[in-house]
DNA sequence: TCACATCATCGAACCGGTTCGGTAGGCTGA
DNA sequence: TCAGCCTACCGAACCGGTTCGATGATGTGA
């Protein structure tokens, strides 16, 4: 390995100097400049970005932090932010995170101790004492998806509310009244303001809402397939389906194949979210869908902002909200 | 931030016992250790794991190396890898190479700079030089799914052959002398090897190849797409498509669906791999899958102990070849 | 021509750990 | 009693950079 000591010793000057050649070439004359980068070339020096963040006190690595890499909307995300920060000479830290808070945090923590750069987080923690954490948190954080109250940073989602409060708009139009609604985990950012958007649409239109069509499938496959379960096999089964997310609207599909059931002639569904193959899916699911890539961008230029000058650092946290887009496909019919 | 030296202080040691009693605690008296345990506690001590990275010329970190993130099959292989790490004690540093081959070399440089303790390595680079390049690393690699000749490190992969010659069998069995192979890109072993499972099959058999019937889409969705489009257009067209992965059959299923062919009554469909949500497209789709959770075990497994052990680091190279599944689905007829 | 600012460069301290050679003291066995 | 060996601990060098105050040389304006 060759160091910075080598490339000084051979153009004949200070270790101090070949820092200031890398660091700021212009504060360098460009004679020994010349002479310095042609020791590096010579020896082919790389420099350590280990001995660099000891010394600087942070890395060149952003973290990424979702719950559930395997869910596309997470993937396409991380694609985007992976894409910025590679062109800005950052590497991505990737932690699943597996919508424990637990688990979450310690990961932080670790990510923290890496002398990371920032942090672009989906956080699955709640509560006062989490956004206390989060908004003492030494290392810039963007958040993304799931707000967290009062933790007092920049945030990049969508409007939940309009997602549900479209799909259960189009239901209502189509003549459906006895809805099931699979939620996400209560407490959590969008899974409140996703029910909240189909419970206010539902009592604006003055449609009575059982209590007991409305129920929590944590976001997951398992989670939303053992719920929709027990919506289809009630007797008194809802004439339509909205999953709040892809996960379970998916999982409410496997379902009703399962079951015999055809969609939408026995049951109508809707969902929040796209998946990859979903034009090979049959019916083609109606949606009302984020636009990940925007998200992702957006969130990557927040973040490398804030790392890349301290009065961005300085700017106080703002929210972005996207406005997420209706997709009609065949899996909803008129009653 | 408290560091080892105001450990040292309160608990009147010097630094290096200290990190003796950290790294190896049965060679530091009783008393003296617990009287650093005691300081660790009340000041709230972490070590720094860059500064350790620093001294040791090793992090405790793993990197992670593939293609496409957003491929279930190598999703299944990151979270099983991930997951072991972690009990491990280590952190996973993910890099999607994007199927590039220099990108994937530059990011292996990089990481390599990181000090990174191990790589799990999907590669995409291929050819003699190479695989010079990943033999003389210097860092533990564990190769999976794609085996690069020559480069001397732990494969664990599957019998890629065998893959395609079940397929085959399979639609030659139903009466299909007309079969479609959509290839991933050449020069690739897992290509290679599913294209000649293929061949060999088609030969054994007495078939005859119709040599355009064989093209290449090169592991992608829209390379799939195009090849799909270019088999299915032509007036002879194949009986039946056999897809290399799980993208290009996907996608062959999604060119039937637009040109308005039904699958498998106008043409049948086979491919390589599972995708998350096969069970809600429609038909279900026969297809040979690998285990990629075991794979990814294997992988962890193999690269954790070499990384732990210089016995392990010394160990000759080793092949674990899984067999793969076939999972008939309803999406090939008899002709 | 002189005081002073500017520029290019350097030396040394520092980031926070690891590691190795050494030493003092206590124990063993002949 | 003493050589020889552990055991427990320490000091200092080291990993490979950054950064800041200092210094000598050069340029500027009055």
């Amino acid at each position: 390995m060759t160091t910075i000591r080598d490339v000084a010793r051979l153009a004949g000057v200070s270790i101090s100097t070949v820092s200031l050649a890398l660091n700021s070439p212009k504060r360098v004359g460009v004679e020994t400049l010349d002479r310095i980068q042609q020791a590096i070339k010579s020896t082919g020096y790389r420099i350590d970005p280990v001995a660099q963040t000891l010394a600087r006190g942070r890395s060149s690595l952003i973290g990424f932090v979702s719950a559930n890499l395997g869910n596309m909307f997470f993937g396409d995300i991380r694609r985007e932010i992976e894409h910025q920060a590679l062109d800005h000479g950052y590497f991505v830290l990737i932690a699943d995170s597996s919508g424990r808070a637990d688990l979450e945090r310690a990961l932080l923590e670790r990510l923290e101790a890496q002398k990371i750069a920032g942090i672009a987080l989906a956080a699955n923690g709640r509560g006062e004492e989490y956004a206390t954490f989060l908004r003492d948190f030494k290392t810039p954080i963007v958040m993304f998806d799931q707000k967290v109250e009062g933790a007092e940073r920049d945030f990049i989602g969508s409007d939940n509310p309009l997602t549900t409060t479209i799909l259960t708009e189009h239901l209502l139009q189509l003549g459906h009244r006895r809805i099931g609604f699979i939620s996400g985990p209560s407490g959590l950012h969008t899974a409140d303001e996703r029910l909240k958007g189909f419970m206010d649409t539902m009592a604006g239109a003055g449609a009575e809402i059982d209590p007991s069509l409305v129920v929590e499938g944590g976001y997951t496959r398992t989670g939303g397939h053992a719920q929709a379960m027990r919506l289809l096999t009630r007797r008194d089964r809802p004439t339509a389906i909205i999953g709040a997310n892809n996960m379970m609207g998916l999982a409410a599909l496997q379902v009703m194949q399962e079951m015999g059931f055809r969609c939408p002639d026995d049951v109508s569904l809707a969902m929040v979210d796209d998946v990859p193959w979903s034009n090979v899916i049959t019916p083609r699911i109606t949606m009302v869908v984020q636009d990940a890539q925007k998200l992702g961008e957006l969130a990557a230029q927040r973040l490398l902002a804030r790392i890349a000058s301290p009065e961005a650092a300085a700017e106080p946290p703002r929210d972005f909200i996207l406005t997420p887009k209706f997709v009609r496909g065949e899996s909803t019919r008129r009653l």
